[in-house]
DNA sequence: GAATTAATTGAACGTTCGTTTTATTAATTG
DNA sequence: CAATTAATAAAACGAACGTTCAATTAATTC
């Protein structure tokens, strides 16, 4: 046999797609063979190397794709106001959103990092940083302000983004809780976590020693 | 050639598990050949199945002692106290302590699930949640005693747990942050997040409006 | 409707995988 | 010091892997 009735290139790369973020998120990347990966499609596994020339092509492809899709829906949630903490509320809002709307695909640039050749690793995490530091600008800029109280810039960081993104861990649409539920439940942690206040930008801090405890 | 002059059953076995983490930890399960993992401990393949029957058993073994040492170590860290807050404190300084000690053996336990069996998976699920409850519960009688303002007991567990075991992906020991900085830095953020008052026990949360943002 | 291009199949290649078997030597026991 | 046990090496097994190649058919172009 050969070309098969009704075979249209874009659509088969879109299934290829859709297929492998699937499949490396539920058996990881070296588990998942080309062969069950071409199965899942419904074609041989030769007919995988038109679209990615490589297993590890296909695997960067997704993973870059992804960051893009992550830096792009920042840029289109970022608020033109520059109060931090309307910036913090966005930027909360905009990951959980994202993150739960594309788990498999979160997983896979997560958990799978370590299958990219050096050069295309170093890649990925340049665009993860980058995101990143998004964050900590809008942590420094409060904390500058004095409507954040934040020990560490740069550890408060990490710390918001390993608890926002392990969402996909645990989280299952349909579930106990909503997505919104969840994304207010994560705004509130996230608020006290930074030591927000109500007061926007000039007035200081005016926590009364005894009211939260910081050890 | 066979039996090499010096040989040692359990040095042999205690060099394999060591080696087994460390190379999991890096390159993966999947990745990792058993052939690698022998050269590693400068021995042949098929001396390793004489310590373990297949290459899912020695996984196993790995993360269920990880498991049960976390457990122990809980156990030994716990105070005898009941107060919600010394026992969060207690919590989180085990937690981070524990994992930035066994970061690879973490990174393995929390990443390759996947490869084992569906049997012993929710093995290790249970020896998992059965920590998990632990903070549940001390979340709960501090929300019950009005020291913790918590949202959701289950929620806000998850995503302290998230936030403290992120601490292996970006922390490296030597570098500009020591184990006890971080610790208190995570301390800090815990106290905040989960809202503790100062008083112990009785005392109703006394927050000003407008104190602490709570969207 | 002939020529060209797009999409796929089926078979094969060499390599590596986890694992088993058998033989061999070191250490221990009586 | 002979007999036994412990610990390994060496070689081989079939299966599965990523990938390539040639052949073949569907769709498109002129």
């Amino acid at each position: 046999m050969a070309r098969t009735t009704g075979s249209d290139g874009e659509k088969t790369e879109a299934a290829v797609r859709e297929a492998a973020v699937n499949l490396i998120a539920r058996l990881g990347y070296e588990a998942m063979s080309m062969r069950q990966l071409a199965a899942e499609v419904g074609v041989q596994a030769a007919a995988l190397y038109r679209y990615f020339p490589t297993k590890e092509d296909l695997l960067f492809t997704l993973m870059r794709e992804h960051m893009e899709g992550l830096q792009q829906a920042w840029s289109m949630a970022r608020p033109a106001a520059t109060d931090p903490v309307g910036r913090l509320a966005a930027y909360v809002e905009n990951h959980i959103a994202f993150h739960i709307e594309r788990r498999h695909a979160t997983h896979v640039s997560n958990m799978e990092l370590r299958s990219l050749s050096h050069e295309r690793l170093t890649q990925i995490l340049k665009m993860r940083t980058a995101y990143e530091k998004e964050l900590r600008m809008i942590l420094r800029d409060g904390a500058e302000a004095g409507v954040f109280e934040i020990d560490d810039t740069g550890l408060t960081a990490m710390a918001l983004i390993q608890m926002m993104t392990g969402v996909i861990v645990w989280f299952r649409p349909g579930e106990r809780l909503s997505v919104a539920e969840v994304t207010a439940s994560y705004l509130s942690m996230t608020m006290r976590l930074v030591g927000a206040t109500i007061s926007h930008g000039t007035a200081r801090p005016t926590r009364r020693a005894g009211d939260v405890v910081a050890l």
